[in-house]
DNA sequence: GTTGAGCGTT
């Protein structure tokens, strides 16, 4: 099983490969998602990882508050989202 | 070419 990982306080400068190989030591990355400004198209300096379980958990331990790109990263478990509409 | 608290565009 997977579960959706919050990360925070990222440089601008990172992308969804650094933190797919930052979170791969951990654990088995299901998938990363950056996330960014949909109407200026800039760099929102967060993002969500989805990783296996225990990897997840394993990740939270290890890459909170650590250090990522010269900024002190914030990892944690993601709140679970809304279903879409469908009309 | 800038900025810095937070939980997402399918």
């Amino acid at each position: 099983m997977s579960k959706n990982i919050y990360v925070g306080n990222l440089p601008w400068s990172a992308t969804e490969d650094d933190v797919r190989a930052a979170f791969a030591e951990y654990g088995e990355v299901v998938s990363v998602k950056l996330i960014n400004d949909r109407e200026t198209g800039r760099p929102r300096g967060f993002g969500f990882v989805e990783m296996e379980d225990q990897g997840a958990l394993a990740a939270i331990e290890g890459l909170d508050g650590s250090d990522f790109g010269g900024r002190n990263i914030k990892v944690n478990e993601a709140r679970p989202r809304p279903e879409r509409p469908r009309w």
